[in-house]
DNA sequence: TACACAAATGAACGCGTGTTCATCAATTAC
DNA sequence: GTAATTGATGAACACGCGTTCATTTGTGTA
């Protein structure tokens, strides 16, 4: 039923030797006769199989990529910009989605038994050993949003520090003094340092964070999260979202208890999402680099299959401000 | 470098069949012995290489999962739901995304070099051709958001025609009489079927189209288009978008006019993407049923998996009326 | 014409796996 | 106690490909 390299040969009369050189560039082979071939081939519709090829030791082609819920106005961004990425490589995008609560190392483990040649992580925990074992198999390993303490692994992630700082000198030049901050998962690498950012940024002007909720990332809990503090005793005159999703919620809160945006209440967000920009929106953040960061991800993964002793980068790009009605 | 089963029978003192056997559900061997050489395997790390396993003729595990703007809000909520069903199944998804302008044979034509053991068309213009080429691989097609004429392709599809009769209805009994709509891209199925479902049900209540504009299925293109028919002679008292995304683009060229939703101008969209819901837009619209269409593509590629002669099946789901506030 | 050398060609090998095929031990049936 | 049956085991094969290794063909020089 499958058309191999046998069938093409035999049809083109030739040996299936000529039929893998007709396909391998810089092979040794008379030019009309790899323009027979490739026409006998095409006829037939024949395509070197990858599996048959890739069992020799050659590359897969194959790259996985770790991420969390995909749907999410971010993550589906990011996807987009790197899966463009990965083909204009000449490879191919094996998904692994992994959803907050699951484990990540049962899954991108299955993936490694596709031989991929390399592993783009951006989800889930990740552990030194899930890292080690991925480069013991030969398939080196990118995170992008998290910088692994101790260094030894590629890593991209965006200045969440620097990008606090340009917010905070927002809020001080509008003079806010009641502010809260509505973070996303506790346990999330991002939230962390963004929240330290925030705190550390604040306390450099000599302001301090009047109140504290948790999210988790999604619009509905950023809603919620804005709620409980707006009408709360001593509501904030503004507030800090861990990413623009609760911050859409947020202003959404707001505006349900008949506050206006920015005068009441100025919220901001960070990431620079399609929809922060959306006129009933028009959300002040900072843009997460995402294009830079994919190519600097990618520009890492394929050094590293190139030179596996090549020692490991942490590549941190500065996030642009973004000033627009909300703040 | 890589482990393999040779290894792992050389440390548990056993052949490599044995090795193959302890990782073949019901296969004969000793439980005992099956424990010591999985138990060997794990220490090692290995994990039989799936590309070696398909060589033989048996399935790869992959599917093939053909999308179009990853980042858009209806393809990234059909990519997630998709994804993880896929993988429920214990299989993995193979992303290839195609964007608007890209052509769909090539990229898929690569993808069945992974002799994938289906593939899910949810983007781009698939002929009769590809879908042969495919079954003539031995990777059956499922095609999601559009019916092949001529049938012979499993195919699973919104009732859009059912979806327009409820908005209709829904418009007629808000009394609108000066109706406009705002298409997708031309080409696409989904358009075709949205708009002539709902030219069709307008007449039979004896209305008719006042006005008619094309953007690209994105907000941005949603609201140029509005403000254009907004802003000419006889305004409409109603846009009927070709999906939630033009609809939210809508509502904001409405409220910059300084017009009232749904007072002023009632506007409703098509699939109830999450945003949908958002308070500031809280758009009319009908559920496209995402969950129940992944679920019945994936029961008919499994289904012909198993018999590659089993007649082909179209699925019609209806999709479900969602009142909100906009219209 | 004779020789050296480069280019092109086909046979054979190895990649890692699942599976078939004999072989052998262990049980059951008579 | 013997024959028949079952279950487990290892060797060998096939899957489709890239590549190496001889071998053959073609080209340029003396």
């Amino acid at each position: 039923m499958r058309v191999t390299a046998d069938d093409v040969a035999a049809k083109a009369g030739v040996s299936r030797s000529a039929v893998s050189r007709a396909f391998t560039k810089g092979a040794s082979i008379q030019p009309d006769k790899r323009d027979h071939i490739l026409a006998v081939a095409n006829d037939l519709g024949y395509r070197p199989n990858m599996m048959a090829r890739s069992l020799t030791g050659g590359a897969t082609g194959l790259i996985a990529v770790v991420v969390g819920t995909i749907s999410s106005p971010y993550e589906s961004w990011f996807l987009e910009v790197l899966s463009q990425d990965i083909r204009s490589l000449g490879m191919w995008p094996l998904l692994v989605a992994v959803a907050p609560g699951q484990e990540i190392e049962p899954a991108l483990d299955h993936a490694l038994a596709y031989q991929v040649d390399g592993a783009v992580i951006a989800a889930g925990s990740v552990s030194r050993a899930l890292v080690e074992r991925c480069s013991a198999h030969g398939s080196p390993v990118v995170v992008i949003g998290r910088v692994l303490e101790g260094g030894g692994v590629d890593s991209v992630c965006c200045d969440n520090r620097a990008g606090m700082e340009m917010l905070v000198a927002r809020l001080a030049a509008t003079g806010r003094s009641h502010i809260a901050w509505i973070g996303g998962r506790l346990e999330a690498f991002s939230n962390v340092e963004r929240y330290n950012g925030l705190t550390n940024a604040l306390s450099a002007r000599g302001l301090t964070l009047m109140g504290t909720r948790n999210g988790d990332y999604t619009v509905d809990s950023g809603m919620m999260q804005a709620l409980a503090l707006l009408t709360g005793p001593n509501p904030p005159d503004a507030i800090v979202c861990g990413n623009d999703a609760m911050a859409i919620g947020a202003i959404s809160a707001a505006r349900r208890l008949g506050l206006r945006v920015p005068e009441d209440v100025g919220i901001c967000g960070f990431d620079d999402i399609p929809a922060a920009s959306w006129e009933p929106f028009s959300l002040t953040t900072v843009a997460n680099p995402v294009a830079e960061t994919v190519q600097e991800a990618l520009r890492l993964l394929t050094c590293r299959m190139a030179d596996k002793t090549a020692p490991a980068e942490i590549v941190r790009l500065p996030p642009v401000f973004r000033q627009r009605l909300s703040m």
